[in-house]
DNA sequence: AAAATACTTGACGTTGACGTAAGGGTAAGG
DNA sequence: CCTTACCCTTACGTCAACGTCAAGTATTTT
């Protein structure tokens, strides 16, 4: 359980002092001081962590610092329970990226594969539409409606 | 297989008309202009829903870009080969953010539980807390180290 | 002792993604 | 004919998330 200096924890996650420095004045961290220098300990680096993958995810700085209050069970029960409710809504949030990325993941690697069918052997369809690029003769049957 | 004014694509994709003057200032999408009215096709509705999606995935407009140009095959086949790259890249990046998320999800589940657990039937152990923090004995042996 | 290194607090600059206000065009409805 | 409802362009404003000096302090190295 050892304890950080700003640069060595900035160095770990490969980001600046000021972004620390920038998370602390927006809340996010609260390290302690030796003299004027921040010290940050073994808690403080797993706060610095979930920052880091909540910025990952596409959330803004406020809404990862309403995470980690909520993820601190700061408060008396009726917070609490205020508290689920936005747990359940970023689970609602995280849920649908998931799906949005998995929507993408798709297209993309659907789209890669046409790519590369395009690129290995090139098919009838494609020769054809090179011939027609080539010389202009767009007089075959068009098969689907574009 | 009908066609959009600026308002209407807006409102039915909750955006404001700015945002989409914007995203053809980036050159994300180019509608066609009757007189001087933006009209928007078919095709350009899915371009804005693939944007949006983009978006909330958490990809820069920038970067949105490049991907509608992969997609819409443009260019020669040796453009075609480095885009195959920035598809693989673009997925190692996409797979990383989805399981960042299942990371986030585990543990906001997990915690929702906790919470839960917390309000609904207070164990012996929360108890015991509960009685620490009103009477402030705190000398009963520590099970975890903090 | 001087220089390099790591830290501090301001405070202004920057970039992306729009918001918003100003000024004007056109077409339908009362 | 005037208002209302959309649309247009131009241009400055804004907010988040830092970057980038500036100017100073403390320690360590040469």
């Amino acid at each position: 359980m050892r304890s950080y200096s700003i640069g060595e924890l900035a160095k770990e996650f490969e980001v600046t002092p000021r972004a620390l420095r920038f998370y602390e004045d927006k809340d996010l961290l609260h390290p302690t001081r030796n003299g004027m220098h921040r010290v940050y300990s073994y808690k403080d680096r797993g706060r610095l962590q979930l920052i880091l993958q909540g910025k990952n995810i596409g959330f803004s700085l406020a809404e990862i610092r309403e995470l980690l209050d909520v993820y601190n069970l700061e408060g008396p029960r009726v917070q609490m329970e205020r508290m689920l409710e936005r747990y359940q809504a970023q689970v609602v949030k995280l849920e649908k990226q998931r799906s949005d990325i998995d929507g993408a993941l798709a297209q993309i690697k659907d789209h890669m594969k046409v790519i590369d069918d395009h690129l290995a052997k090139p098919s009838q369809e494609t020769l054809r539409q090179e011939r027609d690029r080539i010389f202009n003769s767009s007089n075959s049957a068009p098969k689907a409606a574009e």
